[in-house]
DNA sequence: AACTATTTTAAATGTTCATTTAAGAAAGTT
DNA sequence: AACTTTCTTAAATGAACATTTAAAATAGTT
């Protein structure tokens, strides 16, 4: 059966490289002798390994998706709604700003976000829905009962879209639009931000105003 | 000198399909051969009118750029700043969902955005800066002369980043986010929600609250 | 009607990829 | 060492496009 031990290892390098290529350049730019220049291995490989450049992405997603931390899920009992609200909001966007495996899942998130191909389909809700039921929940909380459940919805769009675009723009954008240079600290600040700006903007919806 | 009169018919009738074409399926995914078939035009018509299809893309922003609207920006006086921001975002959602020339430059200009070319620098900037300056100057209104710069700037940002993801998500994306098929009316209802949230946003950050 | 500048056309060319092929190298097994 | 899988490779193939070419058609001018 199995001779080898060794094949597997260009495999997952390959696996590694589609990984970062496609989070970099979205799956039609990406090609398949870039992936493969990186991964040390011949173009070949890719056929060999996956058969198809659009089952590497697939396989890409798998992997990714397993190795990715899932952050904002747990960690955020025990506190107000209002600072779950911001706690949520910071890990969503310090998430793709890592390094490492989650922030590459993340970046890939986006990529297929912005730029959809519409592989990963069962995936993608497998990722979304938890996640949303959480903030969903936040707002509710914040927003009360008296309210309908589309108000909560819009609401959730218009926190989401503000990080979505603010990971989506391009980096030369983003700081021009800022006019100063994207770091660390200045997500930290934009996430405070957005805090801030939602809690009001939640409030605004509230029956009981507190 | 020139010899025939009908010749500049059909480039024209290129210009509109590539603003279609490019404005569906942006710039790299559109094919000059999809471009021509909707104009009645044979392939080597790019070549002949514009020598390039990166020219052309060019040629057909120029002509785009010149025909639409810019609305938001004269009509809004007179009302207070509260109104008037609404009326910003309620006119700017709009603009990207109407029909005709306006709204197909509308749709081009989201394209470039999400999935830039950097081919039209100079008009990027042209088009975006007197736009901005009005959001900010109704939000500097709002926020009261207490505050930094920085905090304008990231209130315009959640405004517009609420706005733009909004038209650039996909179609069947946001009706899945809404949980309702998209409509003019759930648009406006959408314009009208961010409005009132965007405003108590503000309002968060403002010195002497109101 | 003959002439000339324009416009249109079908077919050729060239590029950038993904994918396949068939031959060769390496590893493990006997 | 001979043998058999498993990997790797360079080169071939093929598809999708943009771009060019050179010949044909058309419109306006004389």
């Amino acid at each position: 059966m199995s001779r080898r031990a060794d094949g597997k290892e260009k495999r997952s390098r390959i696996l590694a490289s589609a990984c970062e290529v496609f989070a970099e350049k979205g799956y039609y730019a990406a090609t398949v002798a870039d992936i493969c220049q990186r991964a040390g291995a011949n173009v070949a490989a890719v056929n060999y390994y996956f058969t198809d450049k659009s089952t590497l992405y697939i396989e890409t997603w798998q992997q990714a998706y397993k190795q990715c931390s899932r952050p904002g899920l747990t960690e955020i009992a025990g506190s107000s709604p209002e600072e779950q609200l911001r706690i949520y909001i910071h890990s969503l966007i310090k998430n793709f700003s890592e390094q490492g495996a989650s922030g590459q899942f993340a970046r890939l998130y986006l990529m297929e976000l912005t730029n959809p191909t519409g592989l990963i389909h069962n995936l993608w809700h497998e990722l979304i829905e938890p996640r949303r039921k959480v903030l969903l929940e936040i707002i509710s909380k914040i927003i009360g009962a008296e309210v309908t459940a589309e108000t909560v919805l819009f609401c959730e769009m218009s926190i989401v879209n503000q990080c979505r675009t603010l990971l989506t723009v391009r980096r030369n954008d983003l700081e021009y639009l800022l006019a100063q240079p994207l770091s660390v600290e200045l997500l930290e600040q934009l996430a405070d931000h957005i805090a801030t700006f939602s809690l009001a903007g939640i409030k605004a919806f509230s029956k009981n105003r507190n």
